[in-house]
DNA sequence: TGCAAATAGTGATTTAAATCACTGTTTTTT
DNA sequence: AAAAAACAGTGATTTAAATCACTATTTGCA
């Protein structure tokens, strides 16, 4: 935050408020007035869309640096889609017409936010990727690839990813229904690329391996 | 352009070049090192990618004053995806190097790319809209309003859609096949939505229609 | 204008995933 | 630690759209 004189810095601080979310909190809904920026501190939400034929179309799953409702600069919208605490989460929130304020201001800022707006980008042409094909096999292998960013830390035995997510919602991420993701995540392990333990986490044994399957 | 000094404005336009190309012709294929920014000047492109399963997802139609291969600022990457002309088209083409200069420096500029990244990522999102129903009703439905932005004109009968893409390439661009881009169609025309004049011309009869196909 | 090539339409069949209905297991709560 | 609630797994069935194989129509070019 560069930039800015001090005044501005008070001004600013003075529009910050500091939110705390339990998982399953919902954080806003669709068609809210997109009049703040969300700043996530700690934690993750997701951003999802209800679907025509009444399922949840997760769009995005935001960690911490990352915000959203900011890129549609002066115009005030409202929210395309709802989010929701996936697991305990601190957010800061700043008034929209702050930050365009900072942002109309300050070059350096603009660049950032083009920087994540090019990220955000990256992310939904990889949606479509994913919702593009019409094998399970493939969306399953193009999710769990997705989750290692989401999720993934590095361990002794591999890539551990620790699921804040249920087998509905890693549905909804990849456009298929919660029986198929059961189905296919088995049938990955009995092909030995990942190994399921319990719900919540899963050990990607062959990503490799998962690479060749969005390739067929 | 302002804020340019004509020192500047020298360089840059030594390192523009004019392309034209004829319909069906390839701009670039994914791949391809991005090092230069196309900007359309009149015609239009389709930009898609080839999926898992050896078709074709069409991903943006880019009209007069889009462009492409840019928001990653200062990285050079490789495109991701493949660019063909859909009618006759020319086009400016631009060094990423030179881009990045422009933006770095002006920062007004970098506000109106900006807001191209935010349209991008609306019309990636709104893909992903008609990506994630399973009825094919509601994917049809999506892409005739999605294709009044970018064939669309108002006449005294209604809007009418004057067509440079196929049916197969109508199908890509909603994530069905040919054959039931086809029926549904006609489907949509025995209900009065919409007119089928020959391979290349739809007149949408009833808009409101549409949009309600859309919650369903 | 007529002809070839490209594009679109259509019925029959297959297929893969959705859905349904239920049971089993894990996780969370008190 | 036990009980309740949430979540996941599974077989049977349905379903809608993909695919196949072919014919008909449109378009654009010579």
């Amino acid at each position: 935050m560069s930039n800015l004189d001090s005044d501005e810095i008070d001004k600013i601080a003075e529009g910050v408020k500091n939110w705390y979310f339990k998982n399953g909190d919902k954080v806003f809904s669709a068609g809210d007035i997109a009049d703040r920026l969300f700043i996530v501190c700690s934690g993750k939400m997701k951003i999802y869309k209800n679907t025509v034929d009444g399922r949840e179309q997760i769009l995005y799953i935001l960690s911490s640096g990352d915000f959203i409702g900011a890129f549609n600069l002066l115009k005030e919208d409202e929210f395309e889609f709802s989010a929701e605490a996936i697991e305990e989460l601190e957010l800061s929130t700043l008034a929209k017409e702050d930050f365009d304020r900072i942002i109309l201001s300050n070059p350096r800022i603009t660049l950032k936010v083009l920087e994540k707006a090019y990220e955000r980008i990256m992310k939904a042409e990889s949606l479509v990727d994913r919702l593009s094909t019409n094998s399970a096999n493939a969306k399953v292998a193009g999710l769990l690839l997705t989750l290692i960013g989401d999720f993934g830390h590095e361990t002794a035995e591999g890539i551990v990813l620790e699921l804040t997510i249920n087998r509905e919602e890693m549905g909804s991420y990849s456009g298929i229904s919660r029986e198929t993701m059961t189905r296919k995540l088995k049938t990955f392990g009995e092909l030995g690329l990942i190994e399921l333990d319990g719900h919540k986490k899963i050990l990607i044994k062959d990503k490799r391996g998962l690479e060749e399957f969005m390739k067929e």
